[in-house]
DNA sequence: CGCAAACTTGATGTTGCTCAAGCTAGGTGG
DNA sequence: CCACCTAGCTTGAGCAACATCAAGTTTGCG
């Protein structure tokens, strides 16, 4: 369990620029250091498994982490992407419900759970913020359900799109740090079929392709009205 | 947190009974009765839609309520089912993402936003309980996406009748309160797909069907073992 | 008892999966 | 520096699971 990436931490490390520590004032900020400890993890690793006892709660604090859970013949299902800032493990369950894979090198902020408990009883307002974070991740996975349940292929992929594109305001180009397998069993798909829909919203002129982990929105209008179902591919 | 008496209130309902007031001693749940109000709605009827300005939170006291998204053509998901003790609306989302209808004639306990969230930063343990609440709702979503993106018609039928078989642990006959359509959309199946499947399993004898309503599970080895994909139907 | 809504069953259709074959890009060694 | 190699991606052809369309049947209610 205790698997600690033997790695310096680099000692400029910015605390105060957590996630966790948002709105928090300096002397709380001093305590999340105390119970934290930087970790990294290379392309591939696994940051731990679904049944492993889950004594910690993680941030990722640079890369991408892909969060799937099994059928016991190996289907895969991949539930979320976390990214910068997002946590992991807020859920008091004692045990993980889901495994946790490090898609790009990633850097994480680990949090002892019996301190972050006590941060939870201590700390105003904390408890709240998490309570708000819990919700929105609870509105994610009903979205998901809805795509799952009921989009076409076409209507997934093109949600799946305009879903990166809203969490990287900043360019144009929507960078695809996870492979198409992630991406399939992201949207209940194969690759086959994620790579058809997206070839051909390429050949329609509604995306670019730039490079094999890059996507371009160039018809925006078009793209949503795919996703919503106002129209065929 | 000041007791107000409960005057406009129904003098035999137990308040301390409610699942909000787990845990609470007698002065905070006298506080939970100042927030709150009793209402009922019949089989049919909309506790509020996806959109509505959110300003209170629910619990169920009775009956079955069901949750779901729309898309802009009328395809439907059913994210869930909440019956009775189960809230509604702990996100602090500002509106509902989701619409909630009455299945059955039900029950519900309304407590205003404001109250509620001032219990949420002065009672002790308050929030904590909450975020647990809010986290296994999260893992229950975790687990449909599994089952809508990689699930079989009829793993997901056997995982549902199992999902609702744990939650009514009391007799042997599984009540089935929503009908085919509810649980179609739920499972992200057709009405077709649903009848067909239960009908398979009751000729080869896994379950039965006593009524329309109620589901008996007959050889639950070969049912558990049917939702987990280690054999066919 | 009669009616409508909900459910079941059957026949046919379509979307996305499976299987199979190329293609591309990035990394390695000559 | 380039040729090779491999993993990941793309494309195509056929197929299967589930959807759709269309009758029947049951249930519950007035």
């Amino acid at each position: 369990m205790y698997v600690q990436t033997a790695q310096a931490v680099p000692s400029k490390f910015d605390y105060a620029a957590l996630a966790v520590c948002r709105g928090l004032d300096r002397q709380v900020t001093n305590n999340v250091i105390a119970i934290s400890s930087l970790q990294r993890k290379t392309a591939g690793e696994t940051l731990f498994s679904e049944g492993d006892p889950a004594d910690s709660v993680y941030e990722v604090v640079r890369g991408t982490v892909r969060l799937c859970k099994l059928l016991p013949d190996g289907r895969r299902q991949v539930t979320g992407f976390a990214a910068a800032g997002d946590l992991l493990g807020l859920a008091p369950e004692g045990s993980w419900v889901y495994t946790a894979e490090a898609i790009t090198d990633v850097t994480l902020c680990r949090y002892r759970r019996t301190g972050f408990d006590r941060m939870i009883d201590n700390v105003p307002g904390f408890a709240r913020r998490l309570l708000a974070v819990s919700s929105h991740e609870l509105r994610a996975a009903q979205d998901q359900m809805l795509l799952l349940g009921r989009k076409t292929a076409a209507e997934r992929v093109a949600s799946f799109l305009l879903l990166l594109a809203e969490r990287q305001p900043e360019s144009g180009e929507i960078a695809l740090p996870m492979s198409r397998t992630d991406i399939a069993d992201y949207l209940g798909l194969t690759i086959e079929t994620v790579s058809r829909t997206l070839s051909k919203m390429k050949r329609d002129g509604l995306i670019a392709l730039p490079s094999i982990a890059t996507a371009e929105i160039r018809d925006r209008d078009a793209v949503q009205a795919l996703a919503a179902g106002d129209v065929e591919l």
